[in-house]
DNA sequence: CCACTTGCTTGCATAATGCAAGTGACAGGC
DNA sequence: GCCTGTCACTTGCATTATGCAAGCAAGTGG
């Protein structure tokens, strides 16, 4: 029974860990779930301006890798609302790992909202959005 | 005092960080010269087995960032010796952040040679210079 | 009913990536 | 000196990914 070959180029994990999230996108998405956000329209207005069928295919991408979760909240057009797996979330450290390396080194850089840059990863919580409020933006 | 530079996405310090880095290879570039390897030659031997054209590139694009510097070791024809400045060697916390999130959601990975320090991780110190006989086909 | 919003899909144009082959400089064999 | 081989890259395309702009279904508010 040898083992088959799972592994796309090496079974080095850093290689592996690129393969999933080696992009300029994916990491962004996981920051924003961090950040708690949870919809498409939220995680598509973010500053960065993620092209809606990159969104949509990194979402997919994302929850066949077990990183995120996508669960109905609404049933008549079917939406779902994007949640970080335990193994999502512990890519908050590699979030933090950039955010510190960008921050030292790219000058002018700052973070974005409070999520993994305090100096572990912030719970989100707040969970009391509603599925679409009245209120304009 | 006018417009310095505006940001490619964001002035996010995590998503500065994905333009430079945020691909499948130049991370696994920075990691191999961390692990001690210097050369062209060195550089492509790795058992990702990268494209050289896209070492050449990836090589010219982390020296444009500041990232590596290449150093000639011989004239005649010129050949550069690559290292890592500082600010590539930070990079370190990243692929250590990367190392930790593969090791334990990406079964099977492992870490190639004594990585970034601070992972406390031994392994199998295959320092396997000169390598080039290999009749991999 | 109609305008408007949300949450995606679809069509292409434009990069980026990957494989293979080619090039120049040198080293060694004959 | 010529031929072969190696190292360090380049160059040519084929394949894939990315990005922009629409389009489209379902639903909401007027």
């Amino acid at each position: 029974m040898s083992i088959a070959k799972p592994f796309a180029r090496s079974a080095c994990a850093v290689a592996n860990s690129l393969d999933i999230v080696g992009d300029k996108w994916s990491l962004l998405v996981v920051r924003d779930l961090l950040h708690g956000k949870s919809t498409y329209g939220e995680l598509a207005d973010s500053p960065e301006r993620i092209p809606t069928n990159i969104l949509a295919e990194r979402l997919k991408r994302l929850e066949a890798a077990g990183i995120i979760v996508g669960t109905p909240y609404q049933e008549r057009p079917v939406r779902y609302a994007y949640t970080l797996t335990p193994k999502g979330k512990a890519l908050g450290d590699v979030l933090l790992a950039f955010v510190r390396w960008g921050k030292r080194h790219i000058p002018g850089t700052v973070v974005m909202g409070r999520g993994p840059a305090g100096g572990g990863t912030a719970a989100p919580a707040a969970t009391t959005r509603r599925t679409r409020t009245t209120r304009a933006k």
